[in-house]
DNA sequence: CGTGTAATTGAAATAGCTCAACTAGGGTGG
DNA sequence: CCACCCTAGTTGAGCTATTTCAATTACACG
């Protein structure tokens, strides 16, 4: 399928284990060891081409090295619910079914760059070190935050709140600081609609009023808040401790 | 006592150690006897009470032996979103965010029964065999499924499609093959409407019009499906392969 | 037997959807 | 360099699914 990009010859292993371990808190010297001695392959999915598709066999993790990606579960022709965004560092292939098959499609927003790592391989590390046990385990909670999240987004918040709540979503993954900033957004209004359980018109018309307000800026691929802390209390935002925003750090 | 835990399905369900047990597949005799040693606390929770509270450390894993709960985010005062519901087998203190505090509240929907569990004393069995740890992962990507569903539930479907979908959930969680049955259902329309990101009104306009179209029989505490194959038609339903369904188990 | 919680039904209000038309850019080929 | 497309965004107008409000009925439980 979207598999012919592969470099055989060109094995990265820096890069991936870095994203890899990053992700992870709390690795040991020697666990950082262990990752970097994942073999992996590089591969090259162009936008719109799936890295995953619903109920496959899930044998090889992906970590994404550049390029945004979604979590995505199609109901049926004209209907599909983004379930989560992923950036660089995210990992595709741990949301499985009892059978290990994938619960969703997975679909590149942008072009993006991905390793492959085998599946049996990382179980293999992850029997020899609890830190990289305890890693994956920190990664599946991350997406059982951000999925219950976007479940309350979809169940609760008016149309205005589901957009405020998604680009500080957004904002926080790239922005460390509570401060006014700018972070890429590779997201057109289409796919925050999916994202979002809204249609495209009506998701404009709270971008409009929002830019209206001197809320936000946005052009194609680039996202202004231009106070994060009062929309954060207009919508009831909550860290998760999963950003590297300072409340997180200090909790450490 | 090592032939004791050795075949789970022939006991009571009621026991902190069986019930955690058999939410874990491929669990060794050893590990049952692992699992046997674990010191646990019996407690009772009046309905209505919580399990666990949004935001509050998590030191103890709950497992529930008997009654229903629901883990459930409140976004203020009178918006509510449930997350899923919890039966005897399910743990409370999975989901987590990145400080190890509770993501959301678990309040006993009817009067509960559980064991409580050190969470580093189950670390600890985890650092012993991978079989417990595997099932900890199981459990988690249970959890992710579960919410994945609940959030294509909510942001995609309308809401005929919701209720059908979330009485298939409840039904093949208590009832193991695709023919008409009766299972317990202590879900009150006020409860399915913050479920289902519904106002109670319509959640009941869809119950009656299911009554009238002879799908379902629907009492105060029991739910009856007449043709679960047909409703599993109409709105797409999927088998995650976590319940005791005949896929599920030919897929082993 | 009362009393409070849950279910049911109707009518009016509204958030969000659909349809449709139009604009703005960004890339591509001639 | 222009003409052309194709995708993305914007806006208006009418429609509908769902909510809210309000009133009534059933039902469990002390």
């Amino acid at each position: 399928m979207t598999e012919q990009f592969a470099h055989p010859h060109h094995f990265q292993k820096d890069r991936p284990a870095e994203l890899l371990g990053n992700s992870m808190p709390g690795l040991t010297d020697q666990d950082w060891l262990l990752l970097g001695g994942l073999r992996s392959v590089h591969r090259f999915v162009g936008r719109g081409r799936h890295l995953l598709n619903e109920n496959e066999d899930v044998t090889m993790l992906k970590v994404i090295c550049k390029g945004w990606a979604v979590r995505c579960s199609a109901i049926d022709k004209d209907r599909r619910q983004i379930l989560d965004f992923l950036l660089p560092g995210d990992v595709v292939g741990l949301n499985v079914d009892g059978r290990g098959q994938a619960l969703s499609d997975v679909i590149a927003l942008t072009p993006c760059e991905v390793a492959e790592v085998d599946q049996t391989a990382l179980h293999r590390l992850s029997s020899q070190s609890s830190g990289i046990t305890d890693g994956i385990q920190y990664l599946l909670k991350r997406n059982i935050a951000r999925t219950c999240d976007q479940a309350v987004r979809l169940g609760r918040m008016t149309a205005y709140e589901r957009v405020v709540s998604l680009f500080l979503d957004i904002f926080f993954r790239q922005h460390s600081t509570m401060s006014e900033g700018t972070v890429d957004f590779p997201i057109t209004q289409t796919v925050a609609a999916d994202a979002l359980g809204l249609s495209v018109v009506h998701v404009n018309r709270q971008v409009m009023r929002l830019r209206r307000e001197g809320e936000v800026a946005l052009t194609r691929r680039q996202l202004t808040l231009f106070d994060p802390v009062r929309l954060s209390e207009t919508v009831g935002y909550r860290d998760r401790g999963f950003n590297n925003l300072p409340s997180a750090i200090a909790a450490e």
